[in-house]
DNA sequence: CGACCTTGCTAAACCGAGTTAGCATCGGTA
DNA sequence: TACCGATGCTAACTCGGTTTAGCAAGGTCG
């Protein structure tokens, strides 16, 4: 098929020297190993000219390291919010000539375990071990093994891994500034989770955090929520339900939508019911889904920073790999930015 | 960190023979090779036992197959469209126990160039081309060297490479089908392109496909398209603007939108027009984004098979490097299911 | 003049498997 | 007894690099 690679031996011989002469020059040692000047030129021209690239499987085979890493998340790669997390990994790991191994477990524990497996055979130099949304998982044995980073998950039972997560909490406390700054401070429910701490989708940890930012805030201004609804899930047709069900006990002035898809189903709810927004009720969410900036009038909302989290994470892995991470602190929390659109309004009474 | 992996030579030690006879036997060619049933046993159990797993690194260099291959694409990973893709190329590849390499090359030649060379380097049995709409590419020379396939993408000029697309004009025939089984004839109106063949986004071959097969399906039973308005690009605010200005003009009974997110925005400015769907103005769409399921009423649309691109892709790949090849059609068409949902009814006058 | 250092390079081992030619041993046969 | 074929296994090479000990030649110094 192709026209054999050319290896370093053919380099070697084409310029006259040894392999060994000809691997200490081309890995960049040429110097510290005090191979004349002459010579590297002459190797380094050659190299270029015969088109020469070095087998990287062959390397690591000698020096254990393979310039590969590997991505296993639950389903990451398939879900559409999350495709971010994947890009900036990616992209970091490129930026240091690494290449991504992907793989997905469908949370099922034996693929798990077997592509984790199938990783190590291939000898990867650390693995990025990924959740397509922030929940708690407990840390596969195999690896412990190798340098491996957890992210969007944080442990069950404590572990020496880095963790990189989205600053959910501080997520939760914009979204309740976008409020408060309007000027609301009655009639303010939440859809999706709430009002009480304990009143989440099960094993959300996002949902508990943002509630804790939302909550401190609120608290703190001396504004109390009128309600919330926790839904077993966070679809649109679950936000819809739930917010017809509020317009019909009551009149909201603002909702706080646990996610995008909760608010884009409270958007059909509200239009159903003729209010409309921003001009009866004010809506704020989280994620930044795609949807937001889709749906009329746009979404203001709390982005997940799924590119930085991707990138963060491949960047504490290789602080991992290179050992530089002692004494560091292993939890990194990555910034939640606000992406302020068009969904909320002064509340009526108020303008 | 961990305890050094169990090699080869361990387990040929530890069953007191010689590493080339564990070789054998554990790589299925004990039998062939006359090593005896005793002998054979016992290595499986020591290997068994010693946990033993062989780097695929080490034997890759031997062989020359390291079970991995490449998934380059323009933006796949992060197309949260197209995510699908991906899963079921990675899960065609596990069956095999083959693992994918993945790189987004953003569509910048140069990358796309260091990608191909760094999974070459990485000796990948093979490349799975793609792209995440489906649009004609120039091939990259790199890629003729191994065995590769395009993926939702056809080449420019001719190729020996196989290449796998949805079929994207028996979708066309699809959706024109719903509507005249629905009874419709009249006011049916694109939305995205059309209503002739030119009138198309700039190198979308899935417009001119789809337009093919409607205008053949309805060419066939004798009916005319009341118009189309070719939109710039395929998002929801296009199809708002579109579908507003339709609106103002006449009052169409039906609308084949080119895709998902046109028909989101048609819906907001039927919506908007105090139109009903489908009772007033029936809709049908392609692509089966997520959003179809959440829209109010759900979306009849005719899906893009993205898993099943992604499968049929690696089964061809395996195809082309196992030379199973020869003689074959190089062009897999991948069927486009229906979605029957909510959107379409018989127009108001048949009622 | 011999000891010692520097310079410039190479031989050879190594990573962990796969692969092939061929060496013993043994029973059977002419 | 000599020859043969089958049986069961291994030595040794290979893949394409990296790495280390060390060799040879030339210069410096006491």
């Amino acid at each position: 098929m192709s026209p054999r690679r050319v290896t370093l031996a053919d380099v070697a011989k084409a310029a006259g020297v040894s392999r060994s002469t000809a691997s200490l020059v081309l890995s960049g040692r040429g110097a510290e190993l005090r191979i004349s000047g002459e010579v590297q030129e002459r190797l380094k021209a050659i190299a270029e000219e015969l088109g020469y690239r070095p087998n990287i499987v062959s390397a690591g085979l000698r020096t254990g390291r393979t310039l590969t890493i590997g991505f296993v998340s639950d389903t990451v790669a398939t879900s559409r919010l999350a495709g971010d997390m994947i890009k900036g990994a990616i992209e970091a790991a490129r930026d240091r000539g690494v290449l991504l191994f992907i793989g997905e477990s469908e949370g099922d524990s034996k693929l798990e375990h077997a592509l984790l497996q199938g990783m190590h055979d291939r000898q990867v130099d650390g693995i990025v071990f990924a959740s397509m949304y922030t929940r708690r998982v407990s840390v596969p044995e195999s690896l412990l093994g190798t340098s491996a980073v957890l992210l969007n998950a944080v442990p069950k039972t404590p572990s020496p891994l880095p963790v990189v997560v989205p600053d959910e909490v501080e997520a939760g406390r914009a979204a309740a500034r976008v409020l408060l700054e309007a000027g609301h401070r009655d009639g303010i429910h939440l859809i999706g989770a709430g009002p009480g701490l304990r009143n989440v989708p099960r094993g959300s940890v996002a949902a508990v955090e943002r509630l804790v930012g939302i909550r401190e805030v609120f608290a703190g201004a001396g504004v109390e929520l009128a309600g919330g609804t926790r839904t077993a899930d966070w679809l649109p047709e679950y936000g819809f339900d739930a917010t017809r069900d509020l317009l019909a006990r009551t009149k909201p002035r603002a909702l706080i939508c646990l996610n995008d898809r909760l608010a884009f189903g409270a958007y059909q709810a509200l239009a159903e019911a003729s209010l409309s927004v921003p001009d009866d009720v004010s809506v704020v969410s989280f994620d930044d889904h795609p949807l937001a900036s889709w749906m009329r009038p746009k979404l203001t909302t709390v982005a997940l920073p799924f590119y930085d989290l991707g990138r963060t994470a491949v960047d504490a892995l290789f602080a991992e790999i290179n050992g530089e991470t002692a004494g560091e602190k292993p939890v990194h929390r990555i910034p939640m930015p606000l992406r302020t659109r068009a969904s909320v309004a002064r509340p009526p009474e108020v303008r």
